[in-house]
DNA sequence: GTCTGTGAACGCATTCACAGCA
DNA sequence: TGCTGTGAATGCGTTCACAGAC
């Protein structure tokens, strides 16, 4: 991904700092906090570490994922390439609008809202991505949650009211860039 | 935008906590922090509240941005309304394919990248958002500080190096939805 | 000497507890 | 009584400083 491929066999806290624009000493904590995977004096095995930060964060099995909406934004999402690289396959696309059901993104077919609960059941698909209309996004989580999701991408301007055993991570553009002006 | 319009004159900071997801303590503190906006007994005046959040956010100008990048994401951003309510717009969309330039999105006209710097200059635009491949980030974002551009929002997934001056956001869905496996 | 791992020190953000005001 | 504003207490994440391993 980020690191240097095929480059040197290591590499040292204080590179991978320089890399991502951290401190290096955070670097070391960090991984620190999950076991020893430095050599002292000489850093850490690129190979074993990023299956190790792989393995940490859950991204070896191949996830499956939905995104609800394929409007503009969540077509955009579906056919996105960078997936792949953190194990994450997109397995399924949901809209509700009659014109996009049935139509293709790359390999995928876009499927019917109304069949969401049960195809995602079918698929045993634990993540979801909520691309739609800030309206229709509480009703899409409580159908993603019913279907058995367990973490939730939230791309609408809106907040979700889930049970707490469900992960959301909120992930809103335009909020994101209204803070921008104020750091200008 | 998210709070209730038309509803009551006053909101309370347990009910603006409640409606984002946070502590009341927390509301009060960061809203004292610019001033006293608050009406003790009462609570915060909807209107005045959403105007001094509007001037702290420097949000009131009318922001013009520009989107580099009119793949399916720099489409998709380029015509999602949600901009507006945050006091922005889309003011220029650039692409260096030759198949894109002069094609409409909305009533925008995508310019070409090569015009991109005297463009920008011209309408001046101080925010950019950067929606071309990662391999083209870095060069894109040179080019939109060359410009004059202060802020940059980041959506490929790669770290910019840029000078101190210029506030760069990165917002890299993928790497995000990595960190869900970790939590759920 | 180099670079990791880690207890201790530090600083900052959050929360608590309550004073002040309608 | 109800809710804001705020110093004090708390907790947590970051950084420092150095011991340990190669």
């Amino acid at each position: 991904m980020i690191l240097p491929a095929g480059e040197n066999e290591y590499i040292s806290s204080s590179e991978l700092a320089e890399l991502v624009g951290l401190n290096p000493t955070r670097i070391r904590k960090d991984l620190s906090y999950f076991g020893d995977f430095g050599v002292r004096g000489v850093g850490y095995r690129v190979e074993s570490l990023v299956e190790k930060i792989r393995s940490i964060l859950k991204l070896s099995g191949g996830q499956k994922v939905a995104v609800v909406g394929a409007g503009r934004l969540g077509t955009a999402i579906s056919a996105y390439p960078g997936f792949v690289i953190y194990g994450f396959e997109i397995a399924a696309v949901f809209d509700s609008s009659k014109s996009r059901v049935g139509k293709k993104i790359g390999t995928l077919v876009i499927e019917d809202s109304s069949k969401l609960v049960s195809s995602i059941c079918k698929k045993g698909i634990k993540i979801g991505i909520i691309a739609v209309p800030a309206k229709a996004a509480q009703e899409t989580a409580d159908k993603l949650v019913e279907a058995g999701v367990k973490g939730i991408m939230n791309l609408s301007p809106c907040y979700l009211n889930l049970p707490g055993r469900v992960k959301v991570l909120r992930n809103d553009i335009a909020m994101e860039l209204g803070a921008l002006p104020y750091y200008m």
